[in-house]
DNA sequence: GCAATATGACACCAAATGGTTTCATATACA
DNA sequence: TGTATATGAAACCATTTGGTGTCATATTGC
């Protein structure tokens, strides 16, 4: 009977820490930001970025793992395209912490309102 | 004369990378959530975790050099606090994609919805 | 003063990251 | 068919990362 290895599905913090380390890179934001303006292909990815082909290649697979990005392969180019979701991911974890750090800047504001009223 | 080196203030971008990549660290996430309720000092911060004082120390360092978190220190101990701003600039900078992803979203909605639609 | 405590600083190590060059492969097209 | 094009794969290398243990330092409390 065959081993049938079974690849963990990757849990939400296994995802998180894809997205966000694929995101603290500045070539690959940049690379997703050129692809917020429409998909591209590799080539035309890397022509502006002032890096081998092939180091930029390796940028988009970390930010297709991370499955911001999706590639669909037509003939001989790859055409790439951003993907919504995983942002979306980041949006969510960040949420937990908005209503504390609006809290506290709300507090900062109110305290330096109150320093602006007694110079007054 | 003294040589004056002057460091180059951090850009909006350095400052990305700093932030995203201190984020993109599991064990920094948790101390993140922990500081979320609260204040703590750092030995404090270490118990929970299963890794050595000095390992969770120098995680509580990254943090800190992304600003995430601040220290007073009182005393002997060091008591680090969570600081919203950084991740007010992770919110603007996702909130750059927000339209695109959001638009992207509705388009696949309506497609589904039109599928629905055709099985009816 | 002395012992216990809270913490940082340093040296060390294995693994991952981010780049390179070179080679292979598949497709388009004259 | 043969040549140029688009791309990935592999080997390699320097640097960074994420751990470790050990030692130094400052503070607290008896």
């Amino acid at each position: 009977m065959p081993l049938r290895v079974q690849a963990n599905r990757p849990s939400n913090e296994d995802r998180l820490d894809a997205i966000l380390h694929a995101l603290s890179d500045r070539t690959r934001r940049t690379l997703l930001k050129r692809l917020a303006a429409g998909p591209a292909m590799v080539g035309e990815l890397a022509r502006p970025i002032d890096m081998t082909r092939v180091a930029v290649s390796k940028h988009l697979r970390v930010l297709e793992k991370a499955r911001l990005i999706s590639r669909t392969i037509d003939g001989r180019v790859h055409r790439c395209a951003l993907t919504p979701r995983p942002l979306q991911e980041v949006e969510r974890w960040l949420a937990d912490y908005r209503a504390f750090w609006n809290e506290r800047l709300d507090a900062l504001a109110r305290y330096t309102e109150e320093r602006n009223s007694d110079h007054r």
